[in-house]
DNA sequence: CATGGACAACTGCCATAGCAGTTGGCAGCG
DNA sequence: CGCTGCCAACTGCTATGGCAGTTGTCCATG
């Protein structure tokens, strides 16, 4: 323990962010400036420039390239560059598509995991969602949601479905900034969707909480536009 | 065009492994040794010794390991160490559920997008596992499975899907390589099954194709062992 | 004017060296 | 004997330098 030591023996809480190495911050900064457009697709992104420009070496930039590229989110042509992947509406609809499915079975392996304290926090982050909706405050929505799907996330104690899902939120919000929201938001369904899957959790039902799941999110994505008709459920018999 | 030309202007097959770089084999062969086996979960797996094991540098092995710790196949504690990921049953399950749900997806979108040349590849792959499956030979089986689910998530056209579906089928291997074969094979549902998903992509029914798909990998896990129970479908109304 | 070739300015890629934090063991003190 | 403190041998991490391949420009040549 190298330092932070209080005088009767109290261990100060360590910053945390100081002890990320530069390759996971470069990684985080880069992909941050991706989903926001910071970095618009086709952008050439070179390990030189952009070291120059977080102020570090080349080295853990390239790391951070290399990550990126196994997201999906960069391209590498060998000894010609890179850039940032193009994003057609239709690679953007085949993500949200397969993140539709991650964040089913993750809501059904929090049916079976997630404890009582996991459950209350959930209530508390509804409550917020209440008031949020009834405010129509949607950046305080927009937090509340996050830290929702977080928690759920968290709950499955899966590493490779919080990696996983973490990347597709990240294009989910790229497709949000491109502000193509085809249809207004309706927040009172979103809110009763978001109540639906809590007591699917509470009934501990993974069949249920994955079917809710799946179907919040592909709704959420058709409201965004990235997904594109509702396709009438059993149109006719 | 560095290399590679004969005297007749035709374009020598590149031998594909000298031309990728060092960084990207490293990443491979680490992957395979752990899956086979070779490098077990709890090994303590260092930048520098493997590196003079593989005859390189550090630099290539660090980035090999990232990208594994982002697979969730390694974990390293800052300055402490790197180790080989534990894959207890349950994460294995848990993994197994996931690729279930992936593998479903990209047979969705591949009914959407296969065109008449994969389908006859895919009829050309079934027609192999045919003859295996009378004849009882594993090996051929493994190799035609193997081809049948790569057509299929190739034919998805996303790479992200293709990254993660590769990542899931190494832990499958791994799966199989601890021997826990708890039930027998049953080669000819194995063939049924999937002259079915087939039958579905021809008829470019997304849903079918998905449903039918991720039922036949649940069930294959199953018989591997890494998936408990056969849960009885609704077992009592 | 058009064309071909060489040079300079890139690019990704890799090896080396060294920093800082961690660990394990061993000596020295109580 | 038991504990403390130091030291050497690790570890991951980062910076630097340089190699090889690519590209675009400019000049010389037909």
């Amino acid at each position: 323990m190298p330092a932070a030591k209080t005088a009767l023996g109290r261990i100060a809480p360590l910053a945390e962010e100081d002890t990320l190495s530069l390759g996971e911050r470069a990684y985080r900064r880069l992909r941050e400036c991706i989903v926001q457009g910071v970095l618009p697709a086709g952008r050439k992104v070179s390990e030189r420039s952009l070291a120059t420009q977080l102020g570090i070496s080349a080295q853990p930039v390239r790391e951070a390239l290399r990550r990126l590229e196994q997201d999906g989110m960069v391209v590498t042509l060998p000894r010609r560059g890179t850039v940032v992947a193009e994003m057609g509406p239709a690679q953007l609809a085949e993500l949200g598509r397969i993140r539709a499915a991650l964040e089913g079975v993750a809501a059904a392996l929090a049916a079976e995991r997630m404890d009582a304290a996991g459950l209350s926090r959930l209530a508390a982050i509804l409550a917020r969602m209440k008031s949020g909706t009834e405010a129509a405050d949607h950046d305080a929505l927009d937090e509340a949601n996050e830290e929702f799907h977080a928690l759920i996330h968290r709950a499955t104690g899966n590493l490779f479905l919080i990696r996983s899902l973490g990347s597709l939120r990240a294009y989910d919000n790229l497709g949000r900034h491109r502000a193509i929201g085809s249809q207004p938001r309706d927040l009172p369904k979103a809110l009763r969707e978001h109540r639906a899957i809590v007591a699917a959790l509470r009934r501990r039902d993974p069949a249920l909480a994955e079917a809710r799941m799946r179907g919040h999110i592909l709704r959420s994505l058709v409201t965004n536009g990235v997904l594109p008709p509702p396709p009438r459920r059993r149109p006719a018999r």
